[in-house]
DNA sequence: GAATAGAGTTGTTTTAAGGCAACATAAATC
DNA sequence: GATTTATGTTGCCTTAAAACAACTCTATTC
């Protein structure tokens, strides 16, 4: 497999941020007093993936990662990964085009579909 | 490669959740102006993959998805995942063991190292 | 201290992720 | 309507992700 230079080496902020969650995953396992082996029976996975996750290996399926906080009861946090009304760089940047022309191209102003 | 099965068939939140963090990039790149090409160039990676990322696919690397959201300044979100502060039902589930003995193993109450 | 269980490590095997070329299509600007 | 750009799609190739066995080192419980 080929791997992207975004998950093969990352900038360091990328990798303090899977670090970071990895930590955190293995926080909240541990107070929900299970072991890697039984947490990644739930998710559906096996104990050295489940070691990777806790690494905060940038290289595992995204599915891995977020299947965990699932079986954590923890999704809610994911549901609000660049939701459209907290990005509010992306709600200037759209206003402050609104009254200009179209730059150059792409199709206007509306949330896609 | 082999894919685990949370990955390769996941349950439905899992599945949705990834749907929805897809479309809320792609929503935060059409904000900034940029094509698919150029915001991949950003991060490290394939137009082809920025493609897959906006599809929300399951097996795709997590850094690919978290590199993402850091180039799109989006990084702040990723921080709050699964943050111990946040953890209720893990601190409810640490303060009700407290005044037990220990279950069965496991290093006791403190979050590890 | 013997037994048990969680967890780190290493090597092997399988198989699909990701890059890319080459196309097609759609939309926008001229 | 011709050109340009963004995006979908398909197939091929390389390479490593993920499972597993087989250890090891802990730490806990008896």
């Amino acid at each position: 497999m080929r791997v992207s230079p975004i998950a093969g080496s990352p900038p360091h902020a990328v990798e303090q941020a899977l670090t970071t969650l990895g930590r955190n995953i293995r926080t909240a396992r541990l107070r929900r007093r299970l072991s890697r082996r039984q947490l990644a029976e739930k998710v559906g996975m096996s104990r050295y993936l489940m070691a990777d996750i806790e690494a905060g290996k940038p290289t595992t399926a995204v599915a891995a990662y977020i299947g965990t906080l699932w079986a954590l009861g923890l999704l809610d946090d994911v549901e609000a990964l660049a939701h459209p009304d907290q990005d509010l760089e992306g709600k200037v940047l759209e206003a402050a085009r609104r009254p200009t022309t179209a730059p150059k191209r792409g199709r206007a102003l509306d949330d896609d579909f």
